[in-house]
DNA sequence: CGAGGGTTTGATGATAGTCAAAGTGAGTGG
DNA sequence: CCACTCACTTTGACTATCATCAAACCCTCG
């Protein structure tokens, strides 16, 4: 049996702006069902035209870019309540692959649907570029870290971010998080090498900002690192959620 | 007397994908006038809520994030044909600064009305997503190479990728086009610093590969470059005019 | 016990940053 | 018409951040 979309556990948190029972209910017909991942299925590839659509329900996962010389940028990463597949869903290509990095649940949504449901209400078509727009928004800050920012500021940046979200969504507590990546994941996202980027995490360690091991990010001062990061206060804008 | 949106110069150029007489009459409702910039002028601020919304008619321009040390990163050049404030108009705060780079022409649209165009027709309201789906495969790419490239191919991908954008419009020539941005402009998309940048410009002039001086760059060996710069190929996907 | 994926550490060097100064050209005012 | 300024580009010298290479270490798993 899978999960309503009326008894999403995501709908209630505050992270997303809340869902009145239509649009539970218009949700609910695009759903076509439910899929569940081992870590390090890929669920989309860079190229391809996606008969599928997602919405994250558990489980994390990244979106990547690769080189012809084989290196990896990892775009961002992915939470619950990311929706994944827009840009196949409206340019019909996707421009990067995204994989699970843990165990997924994943609500599918069929990309023939798609337009339909865009065009059903207005309001929930506003909901999916409003979604383009935070992801835009988050690609341009990830940009002036990459471009900007020394490793140390980058990496500060980086757990800041996530645990801003994990906050958002409940799933951290006495600042502390499950983050479930590799380093080398970390290293693409940022730019930096695998063991540059190891150093870092031990210099954060070592001053007592950040301790990230065992898939367990803990942010032990959320002052100092906020101010290594350069982090600008913004409050969590609630978002769509499809 | 300012330009009617069924004669928009843009709009026949290939870049674009068509626009049938009823789309140029609604957007020419949403239009409340034209504005004309002088170099330098700043149209949007980081943070602010803009009351106006613009799309490039003539000129071009820089979007930029500003950190709290004082450094900058050019999130992307702005080129005839491109829409401006789509955050703002979205989210309702712009999470970049624009400006003037060349005297500009810009069609001027409100604020207010843009959520009423937006629902006044499915079509339009795709084409807006569209837009910001494109925006974000854009910025995609932009992480991948200041994330992954060197200086060197850097360089050259931005170079083939302005000069494919300027193609599309019909403003290059002969491998050759306008390009009316400092070296510090480019320094600040790529991530780095002017003087590196001056000087991987002098290596790619010197091996052949394209030139760049007084507000003019020429391709000078294309398939050089593009190797070096790791192009992937992909077709030039027409775009929607707001 | 060995294999394999991931993390950690050390050594070395290249790419790119910083600092400084000179060069160029357009624009301004005496 | 000639300084003079100002913004931008170019060049040289020096430095540091970060990449690369290599090897050891740690765990889990078969």
């Amino acid at each position: 049996m899978t999960t309503q979309c009326k008894d999403c556990p995501l709908r209630t948190k505050p992270l997303f702006q809340g869902m009145s029972e239509e649009e539970a209910q218009q949700t609910q017909r695009f759903k076509s069902g439910e899929l569940v991942v081992d870590p390090g299925t890929p669920l989309m590839l860079e190229g391809s035209n996606a008969p599928q659509l997602y919405t994250a329900l558990r489980g994390m996962g990244i979106r990547y870019k690769t080189l012809p010389n084989g290196r990896r940028q990892v775009i961002n990463l992915i939470f619950p309540g990311d929706f994944i597949g827009l840009q196949a869903g409206i340019m019909g290509e996707m421009s990067h692959s995204v994989e699970a990095t843990t165990k997924m649940t994943l609500c599918v949504f069929d990309r023939k649907a798609f337009f339909n449901f865009f065009r059903s209400n207005t309001e929930r078509a506003f909901d999916i570029t409003w979604l383009a727009a935070v992801e835009e928004h988050f690609l341009g800050e990830a940009l002036t870290t990459v471009g900007q920012r020394s490793a140390e500021s980058s990496v500060a940046w980086a757990m800041l971010k996530v645990y801003h979200r994990c906050d958002a969504l409940g799933l951290a507590q006495d600042r502390s998080m499950p983050f479930p990546f590799r380093q080398q994941d970390l290293a693409d996202a940022l730019g930096l090498s695998l063991v540059h980027t190891n150093k870092t995490l031990s210099k954060l360690r070592d001053a007592q900002m950040a301790r990230w091991s065992d898939g367990e990010l803990n942010i032990l001062n959320y002052d100092r690192l906020a101010e290594l990061a350069m982090m600008q206060e913004e409050e969590a804008r609630p978002r769509p959620l499809i």
